[in-house]
DNA sequence: GATGAATCTTTACGGCGTCAGGATGCAGTT
DNA sequence: AACTGCATCCTGACGCCGTAAAGATTCATC
């Protein structure tokens, strides 16, 4: 009972669901997606290739449980970055940075939270964690000077600014932009130049302070 | 010689590359992106499952020439509605409603044109293709009303433009926004209210007219 | 008509996702 | 402490996959 520092160390293998998950990862992050095989993780784990099946449903699922797992590590970071010093622009400008950072870092495992968060549609507990997502956006542009009481403008704009920081995350890394991401210093630079350029409607909501920056 | 009216109708089959292609793109409509196996495009063509070999290096290879097909196809439909009448600003809005309605009626296309033009990165033939589709974002700024001595803000508008429409087609399949499609009057008008909100650079460039629209 | 090359088929290999059935070890009862 | 039930894990098997080697077929050319 309290010998076990590690609440769910227990059964035959310890708790292999988590051993799993994180053994996709690291699979994720070594090999690419091609070599993500429900085989190749048990491998890894150190398991026969049956005994996912004790844990989840299918491959499917256990990709679920990776993507969610992933979503849990950037929602904390956006939180934070959200939660940050400065003015309202820099925050969201800041806040996609880090949005697609991390899926630049990550890309395999950023296209399994995708995924897992589109074919979760109608899962109301990850309509829970989506909602959290929204609402942190919805917040930025109010504080940012969107209008509070509008709430479809609101909407749409969250909508908009996570659309393009999804695009951006997967149009980046193409090679077209060398000269660009030269020209300014790096893919960070790169990044918030574009974000500048989506994230205008934030500051710039009625249109009051027409150049400022 | 004068006989067969198809140029490419010869040898064996019968053009079994072009064959090979058109099966793959009725399997991606009707079964998906995961029932798209070689083997079952050989067999939806009628062919040995080794046949394709002889047409495709590999899987990927003929992948990449659905891709690239499907792009030919959208790259002709947005020509069209970047040269359609109307104002700078509802050309741009309805260029991109062209390209999201596309990967939204043809999403697991959508995804193999995407991929095959992430993995062309560095092929000279298909560098002219995307360059194309970025001339024909630049000009469309301009005609809005950007600058176009920037070379670099008319480069990042033109990418974020796209990283835009890119996002928006894989975001807008989501359930959470049912209840604005139904307030909008469908996904076509959710997907311009959004566009809207992204395009506003376009027809604001330095901010000359706050209110307007 | 013969020849050589291109095209297609057959056969085979290892890896994959998944399932059925048997082995193993834990928790709680007596 | 032995028994029982069940969760967990392994072995073996099935069909499908991508791919390669080798033989068969048919076209272009002489």
């Amino acid at each position: 009972m309290s010998e076990s520092e590690h609440p769910a160390r227990r059964y035959h293998h310890g708790d292999l669901r988590r051993a799993l998950v994180d053994a996709a990862r690291r699979l994720l992050e070594k090999e690419g997606p091609t070599a993500l095989s429900l085989r190749a993780v048990a491998r890894e784990a150190g398991v026969s290739a049956a005994a996912p099946y004790h844990h989840f449903k299918d491959k499917a699922e256990l990709l679920a449980a990776v993507g969610e797992q992933g979503w849990e590590l950037l929602d904390r970071r956006l939180d934070e970055a959200a939660a940050a010093h400065g003015s309202a622009h820099e925050r969201m400008t800041e806040t996609g940075a880090v949005y697609v950072t991390f899926a630049l870092k990550n890309p395999a495992l950023y296209r399994v939270m995708f995924d897992a968060m589109r074919e979760s549609e109608g899962n109301p507990d990850r309509l829970t964690d989506k909602d959290h997502r929204f609402e942190r956006l919805r917040r930025m542009l109010v504080e940012g000077g969107a209008n509070p009481d509008d709430l479809m403008g609101l909407e749409l704009g969250a909508m908009a600014a996570w659309c393009a920081s999804h695009g951006l995350a997967e149009m980046i890394a193409f090679k077209r932009f060398d000269s660009m991401r030269e020209a300014l210093g790096g893919e960070d630079a790169l990044m918030r130049a574009v974000l500048d350029q989506l994230t205008i409607y934030a500051h710039r909501p009625g249109g009051p302070s027409p150049s400022d920056g």
